[in-house]
DNA sequence: CAAGTTGTACGAATTATTTCGTATTCAAAT
DNA sequence: ATTTGAATACGAAATAATTCGTACAACTTG
């Protein structure tokens, strides 16, 4: 099984964001997109390095300032995230998991709308 | 605002999981519960002994055996949990995570059905 | 071309988390 | 009573994750 580990920490999560938004982008670029005001941009140089080493993005260094991109798909990443979570947090239960995220006021009417289409869609 | 931060950590979950299933607990009980291979009785007790410090669960000292109870309620660490995914994994969409969340384990029709009531009943 | 600016590389400090070794206490059983 | 077993306490090692300092290379631009 070609089974790819993908677990990407939390720091590098917010990397691989902006590169899925954005469909690549150099170090300052990705700095830029997540001002954190608490990390410098050598910080950020490096988990995106550290992204690189682990296989989780390529980069073109053709030129001097190198442009990253995500080689992680976004969909299997959250797929594994989310799994992990039903699994270590709501005992295997999908139905949980849901209820708890609409539960917040997070959701919004228009949203619960959407999510209905879709329980209807995959019926 | 009393808005306790509850942010365990992976090995502190799965005690919480435990203590939550069972009401209480000692450590032996816990160790048990987990029965994880790769570690020994005196890292789950130094957990749970963390756990404590930290104010998430609580324990009564007066047999010489220990009985752990959670203090954080497992609404609220699932809520936290859950939201903190939302923003960090999904932009803050609790929509995208609750697709991804069917999309990938095949929820079962009446898992779907569940979910709907739900969603007619907040609206 | 010299000076300043912007970039990468990378070791190392810092912080967080997990794991264990060992001392000690208590209680039960021989 | 002494030994044995099961428990806690707690420092400290091991591991993981984040952050930064600093060296150096490559482009401005004055």
């Amino acid at each position: 099984m070609d089974n790819q580990n993908i677990k990407p920490t939390e720091g590098e999560m917010e990397i691989l964001q902006v590169l899925w938004q954005k469909g690549n982008a150099t170090v300052r670029e990705v700095h830029e997109a997540l001002n954190k005001k608490d990390s410098g941009y050598t910080t950020t140089l490096k988990l995106m390095q550290i992204l690189h080493e682990k296989g989780m993005v390529e980069r073109d260094t053709t030129q001097k300032t190198h442009i990253y991109k995500a080689l992680v798909s976004q969909d299997k990443t959250e797929k594994q995230l989310v799994n992990k979570m039903i699994d270590n947090v709501f005992n295997g239960s999908a139905a949980r998991l849901v209820m708890q995220a609409l539960g917040n006021h997070s959701a919004s009417a228009a949203e619960i709308d959407e999510i209905k289409k879709y329980l209807d869609s995959i019926k």
